[in-house]
DNA sequence: TTGAAAGCGCTACCAT
DNA sequence: ATGGTAGCGCTTTCAA
């Protein structure tokens, strides 16, 4: 069923049923209602692409992940973010699209994504040092927003993030307070905004505690399980290994707790692990009740701000940009309240 | 830049530049390499609702994930599971859709997709027992493939599933031979086809080595870390309480995890934990090497997979029905291989 | 080998 | 308050 088999249908021109039907004031309200209900009784929903043919826009919002940064994708909390946007997007009458690109056809796949007019704004995500995608979707003219930060970029766009300096530096120094003195940091790689801050957070912490920043027990990469697998093995083989781990990711984590379980290391030595992923944090200490967050509703709620910031440039795009900066909470041994108190 | 102004631009008209574009064999070779050096020079992608009004399909394929069963978001490997599918889609010059939706708005959702041309075809995650919207995508005749498989329906189907039953017989099996008698299972709700599954596989398994089916040991829910940890929790409560666990998600499994970190049992008993997460399992026993797989390249090439099943069938509207079956695969103490063997 | 023109389903402008 | 009609940018007959 389209439109002009249902104006026909009801004798109507397809001008008024497509007035009646997008709420325009100048419909009586009883042929609003004849329509509104032979719609809903045919099923009629009006043709995506024909109605954004006409209208210019696509009624759609493009969430591009680079290859490069794959852990992006796989990382647990990617699906409640984007489960919250997708409940923002679909109040707003949004459809989501997905994207996933390789580092080398990045350019291109926004040039073509603004091109071929397939959406109307982008998310971008996991944002690199001085990431060249800001300018490039400056110069496109494309309305976006950036989930995470990217130093030392000239150009002004609208972000929300994570306070990962803060975090790293309030769970080192709350390591540092249980005596470790040996922490060991799992970052994610040092070309991502995010880790960068990270590491800074934790150098500060280790500083700020009196401790000493040990290049042997700092790691990045690709927060795979292996990874943190190999990483936790190696530093166990040092002199002076780690007592206290400060991973990056919860999937890197399980990895270093199975180095830990090979080496039945935790019923021997006082060893804790800290993990970090965004909202989504853990500690643990044989000394001190667990400390665990697993803060779904904070991510789908990051998620939604910020597909509602994107809709918000889209509807108003000369707006002045906004900057959304979420201080990670943690839960100690169940109760609430943020680490550093 | 649009068809007409490069169409102008060439001196053409904008029916030989198509042809020209779309690769059509009347087009001289001279004139299809000017045209298609000048696309390129020009940045010209067409416009994809243009294009789709024109043919009559849209190019983007929907993905599905009812709300009820968010844990599917959540799930690590869904990440994983749809970078695979983008691959795919991407390859085949398809977009790829998420649409997240509330149980009880699902059947207007997929008639909405339907009616709207939003998509040219449907993956369908996790599927429930006699899923009625098997019946419904049929009717609808929206091409769609099925993400793990739905007992219980009449409507023929083409799917991709893990051997699930098999895994968790296999993986109880496995726990019985190390020694285990009170083994749990914490399991996803059991509406969910592949819960259903897995808890027979287990109920053999236990069956086949003489074991007793305990109902207080085992347990149903969404897969949280809080569900997993108020489980584990409540079965140390017993008076006979479990030695090891069979946990359905990796999520689950470190509410199990924390559970046994609070009681302090792992020193004292031996417990192991057995995580099955699709391609992604999970074993640990301390008499034993650690067993551990975590098969992202699996899991992205079963989304592949999936999703050419998918493009096939839209190109083949009645072709015959494919089901895939994917044993689980173990890897036992770093080497690979089946467990049963 | 190329071009003119109809039409995909809708919105929006201009009449009435 | 309602209708006629001109596009939106492309593909696809049909003609040349």
């Amino acid at each position: 069923m389209n439109l002009k088999e249902l104006s026909k249908h009801l004798g109507l021109s397809q001008t008024t049923v497509s007035r009646a039907l997008n709420g325009y004031p100048e419909v009586s309200e009883a042929t609003r209602a004849r329509v509104v209900a032979a719609a809903q009784a045919h099923d009629y929903s009006p043709n995506t692409r024909a109605q954004g043919l006409a209208t210019g826009h696509s009624r759609c919002i493009g969430h591009v992940i680079s290859v490069g940064d794959s852990g992006e994708m796989v990382n647990p909390i990617f699906g409640d973010f984007m489960a919250g946007a997708g409940e923002t997007y679909a109040e707003h009458g949004y459809d989501m699209m997905l994207t996933r690109v390789g580092e080398r056809d990045e350019a291109e796949t926004y040039r073509r994504l603004k091109a071929r007019g397939a959406v109307d704004g982008i998310v971008m995500h996991a944002p690199r040092f001085n990431d060249s995608r800001l300018q490039l979707l400056d110069d496109l003219g494309l309305p976006f927003v950036v989930h995470g930060r990217s130093s030392g970029a000239r150009v002004p766009y609208s972000y929300l993030d994570v306070n990962n300096r803060r975090a790293f530096y309030e769970a080192t120094r709350h390591l540092a307070t249980l005596g470790h003195r040996r922490i060991a940091l799992i970052n994610g790689q040092e070309k991502l905004d995010f880790a960068i801050r990270r590491r800074k957070g934790y150098e500060e912490g280790m500083e700020a505690s009196g401790l000493i920043v040990d290049p042997a027990l700092m790691t990045q990469d690709e927060m795979t399980e292996d990874y943190g697998y190999r990483s936790a093995v190696d530093m166990f083989d040092l002199a002076d290994p780690p007592t206290a781990f400060l991973v990056s990711s919860i999937i890197c984590a399980a990895g270093v707790r199975r180095a830990l379980d090979d080496r039945d290391l935790r019923a021997g030595q006082d060893v804790s692990i800290a993990t970090f992923d965004d909202c989504l944090s853990y500690f643990r200490n044989s000394a001190v009740p667990p400390v665990f967050t697993a803060m779904q509703s904070s991510v789908r709620a990051a998620g939604k701000a910020l597909a509602q910031m994107l809709i918000d440039r889209i509807d108003t795009p000369g707006a002045v940009h906004v900057h959304t900066l979420w201080e990670a909470e943690f839960v100690v041994g169940g109760s609430t309240g943020p680490l550093k108190e």
